[in-house]
DNA sequence: TTGTATGCGTTATCAC
DNA sequence: GTGATAACGCATACAA
């Protein structure tokens, strides 16, 4: 059994360089003022030689800060989860601070828990992507004043900075799309909104957009619950008897448009000709699937590295009004939405942009 | 600006229940022993009271263990890592751990980077799902004695538990699947090897199986570097002109299998009766992607669950030589793998299981 | 400009 | 059984 040397301390360093553990800690904390160039070259030196790293928990135990940001996914299983994860853990980085991550796996009552946990570890701030369930009278106390960022879903009463896809700008996209595709009939499909902000954002500019097109176009809406794929396909066959010509499917998220494209398949139906089908969140799979998938891909990095600075920001004192950024999505347009089909064409299916 | 009280200490509990500090300590740590029922009952009242809970940082301080697994991953953006990194983060937070995340977002050389930090964290121990380029010899010295658990790719000298997928069961199951769907001519597609176990495991598992074949069967495998996917396509163009009847391509991961998919969509082939294909991970997606891609699904969750159950085993002081752990994935037959097209008799693509 | 002393919130070692 | 007290590694007020 090898015995590994403890991690040197600032003690160490100290004594090494002949000088104390103040001067040590000046040079680290203060290196431009106070310090004679000899000692500071000393120090350096002894730090060099002894590889010193200071203890960021100490560090946090004395100073109250501790560089870490605490993020609470709502389910780190989602694709658009991850990636806006992902753009926000980079940006952490590159600041400095490292990310501790706590995931809900969708129990939704774990939400609380979690900012617990991570409140216990002295996380200077908080990027959250949960369901956005919580009041924020109950989430203000743990966050002790602590800044938040909320991702994708507001919170109620919980004025913070906020960074989310431009919902409204999505769907019109969508619409716009669709219309111009010759689809004038339209489903929106959502998960049952529970209270989900992005959801509720989503339909109500469906509602809205469907009412400034007046009588060129209908549509409805309708929430599906995950395990109810019976019920989705008997949707979209009552879809399909009542329109005069083929309707189109607005799948409100990635999770949604799976289950449209597993239902479409299961019925027999073309996606483009017998069905349009363009959902919120692309996928690396969407061009390849069947005719391929159009959809409107979220900046998911922007919209996660966005976060973060907001949060460094925040954490760096800055006392704006709580902001709200919206950023657009990008249209994908693919044969999903294609109304002739291009089978006899001998056309490929694919990227179009 | 409103002032938020700072949260209480082991002290303030003391004074709450009239008891010395270290009596409150006694309570949280050896509760059992040592302690008149009384006493506890006024301590626990206090903490109650205070909503008082322990600060990790202190306790990692003075007690040297923080409660804290490193996590270090390749690319957070593969959904392979996330599925493990799930798996591996719910065990973690049952056992009582928290997940500190370092993503080296493909950049190979912030592997041991990522090591110091999460060190400087007093993580436990780490879990380790990156590259495997560093040697043990570079790693051993930050690793400090700690437990160290390698998910899906070893590190040459560093002779710890690995958890991995089954890589020769799995090729064989594939191979296996696709002389049964009558393919005899394979090409095995990889990203460059470049060192990557995974990698090299499947390559080897592919080459002894086709040896242990004999003339029924021939193959090859080639290396194709992610930004040359018109090599890819040509490759593929060979393969079909140097074959009698339709080949087989063998996708050594997902990443792959999708260029693949990409490749023959360009080329306007139909996957199945033209080129067979089956690829190592499954997505969800892959039921719909033409008429379904072939895969041999990994037991992520289980594999993530594994490795943290055995890095807390480590870190509970268990000495037992390094183990080996491997999985067995399970075969998904879909439509890449029938030599006939079904678009004439109506079925409809989706999972075979 | 540098050193001494104290405290951050815990746990552990001693006394009592 | 319980209470002082020291120490974990660091940063800072104060003294020099």
């Amino acid at each position: 059994m090898s015995n590994h040397p403890p991690r040197s301390t600032i003690a160490d360093v100290a004594r090494h360089a002949g000088v104390s553990k103040a001067t040590v800690s000046r040079f680290l904390n203060h290196r431009d003022t106070l310090l004679s160039p000899e000692i500071a070259r000393r120090v350096e030196a002894a730090i060099e030689a002894l590889s010193y790293t200071p203890s960021p928990m100490a560090r946090a135990l004395k100073r109250g800060r501790s560089r870490l940001i605490g993020l609470v996914v709502a389910d780190i299983t989602n694709p658009y989860s991850v990636a806006v994860l992902s753009g926000a853990e980079q940006a952490c980085r590159q600041a400095g601070y490292l990310m501790m991550l706590f995931n809900l796996a969708n129990e939704r009552e774990r939400e609380s828990v979690g900012l617990k946990v991570l409140s216990t570890y002295q996380v200077e701030g908080f990027i959250l992507n949960t369901m956005g369930l919580e009041q924020g009278s109950v989430l203000t106390p743990v966050l002790r004043g602590r800044p938040v960022v909320l991702v994708d879903r507001l919170h109620q009463g919980l004025e913070v900075d906020f960074v989310s896809l431009d919902n409204v700008q999505a769907v019109h996209a969508c619409l716009d799309h669709l219309l111009e595709a010759g689809y004038r009939e339209f489903l929106l499909v959502t998960e049952p909104l529970g209270g989900v902000s992005s959801r509720i954002e989503r339909v109500r500019a469906f509602e809205s957009r469907l009412d400034a097109l007046g009588p060129q176009a209908g549509g409805r809406w309708i929430e599906v619950s995950v395990d109810d794929q019976g019920g989705l396909a008997q949707a979209l066959r009552d879809l399909r008897a009542g329109a005069r010509r083929p309707p189109a499917v607005l799948a409100v998220n990635g999770v949604v448009s799976m289950r449209i494209v597993a239902a479409v398949a299961q019925l027999g139906w073309r996606l483009g000709p017998d069905i349009g089908l363009i959902g919120i969140d692309d996928t690396p799979w969407a061009p390849y699937v069947g005719p391929g998938i159009s959809a409107v891909a979220q900046p998911t990095d922007a919209l996660g590295s966005l976060a973060a600075r907001c949060l460094i920001e925040r954490i760096g004192g800055l006392a704006a009004p709580a902001r709200s950024i919206r950023l657009p999505g990008t249209l994908m347009a693919r044969g999903s939405t294609r109304l002739e089909s291009l089978a006899a064409s001998g056309e490929v299916p694919g990227n179009r942009g």
